[in-house]
DNA sequence: TGGTGCAATGCAAGCGCTTACATTGAATTC
DNA sequence: GAATTCAATGTAAGCGCTTGCATTGCACCA
């Protein structure tokens, strides 16, 4: 009879009740819970025990109502399906936990309108902010996002060109050197296995890297055998037989990442193709399992965990307010290992 | 001066402004978005239009604040570094976005106190449900959830023992199937690669699995030995060469996942063994890298999109109240493929 | 033609929290 | 000792939406 209406049992207790409690007011309370050292010690002992007493935790959405802010952070990434973006995803996870940020995963499975899709659900789904992979998507969106107040965070690319904030490596820059070591270990029948390129600039940069010095050493740069496919071991392994019926064949495979350069290894043993008696291959990414192919695979070396990392810090910062500048570009590295080597004379 | 202050521009307009520009009540506009039929299609596109002229976007806390729901589901994995759970996250994610739900996931590595805290986080953002992997975890924790309301799903198990609701497969059974095929190869001398048991009663449930088919087979099952170690290449690999020290070595060397029998299989080409010659190697997930390895692996093939899409669909259900029978154990089945053979004579 | 029923819409009360501003009172200063 | 200052706390106004209930008005029936 007496008593108000938060009284109730089972209901879940609210900052009303345990300001009641803890006898101050609401305000107090959230200060506590937000603010502590706004907050005197002995009151804040009293508030805090009265939290746990009641069991409260603050509702979510009031919260968001009320600050503006969701303390949430979402990432669109093209595929979870393999391990490209893996390491960075969980490595980005990490680093915004440490920052009391929770994420929000979306797959856009390399379809731009899935992305716009994606980005408008995160987005009304109270994101603070965004991560991107590339810079490539209908322009409009960037409006869009503008409009709304949310920063965005792109990845995986570096282009001096965009003026757009970004963590990522030079795609461009790090074919252009596993090229060039293809070509110094005396390889002039190059052929190239890509991810899609249409909606893709990272993949599209690479094979241009790779062209890019066919051209400087000398040679056609149309004359680049490329295959496109999606990025499934399978669709590498067939990407690379197709090539090989070429007469003469390639000397050198190089693929646009290491899912399709696994397939590619695979295919050639099947093949019956000695790798890198018979055929070099490299990859593009150094995941976990390089190492561990037969022979282990040469393969640039992309900073996932760094750039998951500093995409969170960078991220936290951004939805803080704060103008970042521009980063210079992440490092790659050639991994040289097992499947690349001089062609038979 | 004149107009009210939602009129300012900049401010991100609200259902007040699409209301006063499509001349109905907030209510209206509400209902038009979010049950259509209620409201006449001449008024709908009325609405619908100023939605569209504003650029309106519902806030998600207050829409979350008034309606009590976030149409968010949380999902927490082990582990996002390696594709074990990879394929079903994204089934579950791509299920979970045709009922418009999205998806929130966190991962714990492995380590309870850390998926506490997830827990508890992804509760306080409002989760409306949540997906765990396995029943093992602080009894204290199901209670706070029941407490809160947020209904549960256990995936990656199925014991018929527990009585709270699971879609999963049976690890024990599926290990016991392939125990049984490695026996009837005529292997007597087996050992075991696992991941590490102590929280994880999906891999205990796999040694114990085989420990029962030994058992079964006259052999003593507490001779199987098992080396643990994590999730990772070089933890399959390093456990091999130690287990394959044992003198005399066994002639099969089961793993808990496929992960882990990459690296042995990886391990045993470097000791220059001969698989399935010298040693017989089998797996546990059936990755896509699976088929692709030199000899292809020999696995288990659990269910894993058919899980995620499972899981998706009944979690959606019971967050809107539904209470859901147990099902049945979804099915594994052995992917006989070149790593087991019997032994030597 | 007056009543009845019902679909369409409006009204307005919250949902639980944060925060700008107001108040209080003890410490500090002269 | 009065004035000043400032840290600690309280007051209360929203934040933007959903939804129970009230109202309206039209179609239909007798």
């Amino acid at each position: 009879m007496a008593g108000s209406q938060s009284d109730r049992k089972g209901a879940t207790p609210t900052l009303q009740d345990v300001a009641r409690l803890s006898g101050v007011s609401t305000a107090t309370v959230s200060r506590c819970l937000n603010s502590p050292d706004r907050v005197i010690e002995a009151t804040r002992n009293r508030v805090l025990n009265a939290v746990a007493e009641l069991g409260y935790s603050p509702n979510f959405g009031a919260r968001a109502l009320a600050a503006k802010r969701t303390n949430t952070i979402g990432a669109i990434i093209p595929t979870m399906e393999n391990a490209i973006f893996a390491r960075a995803l969980q490595a980005f996870q990490e680093e915004l936990r440490q920052s009391g940020v929770t994420m929000l995963v979306a797959s856009s499975s390399y379809r731009p309108e899935l992305e716009a899709e994606q980005i408008r659900t995160l987005v009304a789904r109270g994101a603070d902010g965004l991560l991107l992979i590339g810079h490539q998507r209908d322009p409009s969106l960037y409006g869009f996002l503008e409009k709304q107040g949310v920063p965005v965070l792109v990845a995986w690319v570096h282009d001096p060109d965009i003026d757009r904030i970004s963590v990522g490596f030079d795609n461009h820059a790090a074919m252009v050197d596993m090229t060039r070591r293809v070509i110094a270990q005396g390889h002039r029948r190059l052929a190239m296995i890509s991810a899609e390129t249409e909606h893709n600039e990272r993949a599209r940069e690479r094979v241009r890297g790779a062209r890019d010095v066919l051209i400087e050493a000398g040679l056609d740069g149309r004359d680049l055998p490329v295959i496109e496919t999606g990025n499934r071991i399978d669709g590498g392994g067939a990407a690379f037989e197709k090539l090989m019926q070429a007469d003469p064949s390639p000397t050198a495979v190089m693929c646009g990442n290491d899912v399709l350069a696994i397939g590619a290894l695979a295919k050639a043993r099947e093949m019956g193709l000695s790798v890198p008696g018979d055929v070099s291959i490299t990859g593009f990414d150094d995941l976990e399992i390089a190492k561990f192919t037969s022979p282990p695979l040469t393969t640039v070396r992309a900073p996932h965990q760094e750039m998951g990392r500093e995409a969170a810090k960078m991220l936290v910062r951004m939805v803080a307010g704060e103008t970042l500048n521009r980063r210079p570009p992440l490092e790659t590295s050639i991994i040289q290992r097992g499947t690349l080597a001089p062609p038979k004379a």
